[in-house]
DNA sequence: TAGTGGTCTAGACCACCGG
DNA sequence: CGGTGGTCTAGACCACTAT
């Protein structure tokens, strides 16, 4: 024998060329992990770790007695890495600025009480700043912080360090809610960030909160030609 | 002892914990896993199990020798699921429609031919389509195919199929690249989409391979309005 | 080269849920 | 209820890489 040892990749590997190449095909059962164990003369655990990976990937779907299926209904999942926007301006190798636009006590519209689960309004604090590559307007970020949450907040110089990399680094999360769309700059936003009213920005707006408590909510409008990329 | 069995998530908790409450710093060395393994009494697969999940939640990194650290730069790990346009639209309720604006051979733009990795240039299958939810035009396709790796799409029939449900069905891929971006709508775009030319689109790029060979290149622009949501 | 994480094994028990 | 996947264990060996 020659044999390699059977690993979970090949294993993974084995199972998903299966699928694609429709040797199992949509919604069909796929046989038990003891007999690809079996088949492939390796343990069970082996399998498993396979079988979590497609799982991992969208691509089957496991249930205790019910087994183990391809999805009906095949998704493409992709992963996002969103970084401090500091770092991504310096790592791809342009000069970090930061400025504060506005810091104020308001008490936000219900569409944004309703994303962070607020059910009473109550005013929060908003922070508006610019995030500066090579001296221009890179991403404008308009935050609003919960207070009752984050009181600490208040104590920060925001002046100096943006909240975004304060609350970052102070105030831990435990769940967040991502949503990207597109819009077009208004004349106010326009004006902040040096383009011309009407352009398309790439918003991303998101929720974050430590066990179902609000921090805050922020909506980010990056520049035009702005692009987030993922890969699988 | 009325102690619960340590499982493979307390123990990814109570780490996680101990991170985000700055027990472990940025950047940290953490105990080996035969050593949190014993401080916690259980099995180090336990404990390699745990350290996994934080791995792909993106709060450490480990490395051979090296041992397990904090991550300096803290990121947001978001997934996010694509389905076929036409579930997309009937699973929120509403009616699939689908239209074939166009279908010619030609040759792409290089920057076309450099998304695909193709370095010679040569005519690609370009097939334009509109997806309809209700009747209304939802998501423009501009789509390029490579007739070098995929020649039975020339036989299909895509004035009744879509590309992106045929392809899904019919050609496995190994990887791809996901581009988000906003972009405004020009005037054909405008016209097809039934919309007001600049209007912002949101724009998702994808581009699939197999094994490193390119299949297809495909810009959905959809509908002002139209969110893609993530979450953690 | 030695220390650390990565993986495999064989076996056991448990938790869920379909028939 | 019984079949299936989920997890835990204890031990072994391997693969990478920091020192």
């Amino acid at each position: 024998m020659a044999e390699r040892k059977t690993t979970w990749k090949s294993v993974r590997d084995r199972v998903r060329d299966d699928i694609l190449a429709g040797r199992f095909k949509p919604g069909d059962r796929l046989p038990r992990d003891a007999d690809f164990a079996d088949t492939l003369n390796c343990a069970r655990s082996t399998v498993q770790r396979a079988m979590q990976d497609l799982v991992d990937s969208g691509l089957i779907e496991r249930r205790r007695k019910g087994g183990t299926h391809v999805r009906r209904e095949p998704i493409a999942r992709a992963t996002l890495d969103i970084r401090v926007t500091r770092l991504e301006i310096e790592q791809s190798g342009r000069e970090y600025g930061y400025q504060l636009i506005s810091l104020k006590e308001a008490v936000p519209p219900v569409s944004v009480l309703a994303k962070l689960g607020i059910a009473a309004p109550r005013p929060l604090l908003r922070a508006d700043a610019l995030h500066l590559a090579d001296g221009r307007p890179y991403i404008l970020e308009e935050r609003w912080i919960c207070t009752q949450t984050t009181p600490e907040i208040l104590q920060v110089d925001l002046t100096r360090i943006s909240a975004n990399e304060w609350l970052i680094k102070n105030k831990p999360y435990s769940r967040y809610e991502l949503r990207l769309y597109a819009q077009k700059a208004s004349a106010t936003t326009a004006q902040q960030m040096e383009i011309d009213q009407g352009d398309a920005l790439f918003v991303i707006e998101r929720a974050t909160f430590e066990d179902e408590r609000p921090i805050t909510l922020v909506k980010s409008f990056a520049q035009p030609g702005y692009q987030l990329v993922a890969t699988t």
